[in-house]
DNA sequence: ATACCGGCTAGCC
DNA sequence: GGGCTAGCCGGTA
């Protein structure tokens, strides 16, 4: 019996419903969508208790147990570890798992990040350096926050994907 | 088993 | 640079 609390927060990307256990942060989604829609979505998915909670509690830890395993859970451990102002792409992800060739099953693990923002799907980028493309507000949203962090971004595409992160960048979440 | 489906890529105009 | 194609792979029905 797993008890999750969660809360809207204020993030530099604009508000997002973030849940978490004990051990850390489990679910997240976007802060536009309805309280009741959201924590329906909580019940549903764990057993036990969903509480509301204040928002200077949501941890940045992350509860990896409440996340999937195997290949995607893995991929999400490496896109975890980008740091801000900075991109990889999908073939990267791919090849640092040991499968060449599975750039385009990271795309599907990005698309169903059941954390977006505290693991950053939106710094996995094409390889060709375009933006690519991005679940929640398409890409003009992935290009605003990538922006926001500091990557220097031309057109539809990241002029460099490693550039350390200018002093003031935002913290993750 | 098997047949799709996708936040992709490499190769070729 | 752009546009198109076939190939790719993990996940899901």
């Amino acid at each position: 019996v797993t008890l999750v609390r969660y809360s809207l927060v204020t993030t530099a990307h604009g508000p997002w419903w973030v849940a978490w256990t004990t051990a850390g942060a489990c679910a997240s989604s976007e802060g536009e969508r309805d309280e009741a829609d959201f924590a329906r979505s909580l019940r549903a998915r764990f057993r036990g208790e969903v509480v509301r909670a204040g928002a200077d509690e949501a941890p940045t830890a992350v509860d990896w147990g409440a996340l999937p395993g195997g290949f995607r859970g893995a991929v999400l451990r490496a896109c975890h570890e980008i740091p801000p102002g900075q991109t990889r792409s999908y073939g990267e992800l791919a090849r640092a798992e040991g499968a060449p060739g599975a750039a385009r099953a990271v795309g599907t693990t990005m698309a169903t990040n059941p954390l977006p923002l505290l693991i950053p799907c939106h710094r996995v980028v094409r390889g060709d350096g375009r933006i690519g493309q991005y679940g929640i507000g398409g890409p003009a949203r992935k290009r605003a926050m990538l922006e926001a962090e500091g990557c220097r971004v031309e057109g539809w595409s990241v002029l460099d994907g490693r550039l350390p992160a200018p002093a003031g960048t935002v913290p993750d979440r």
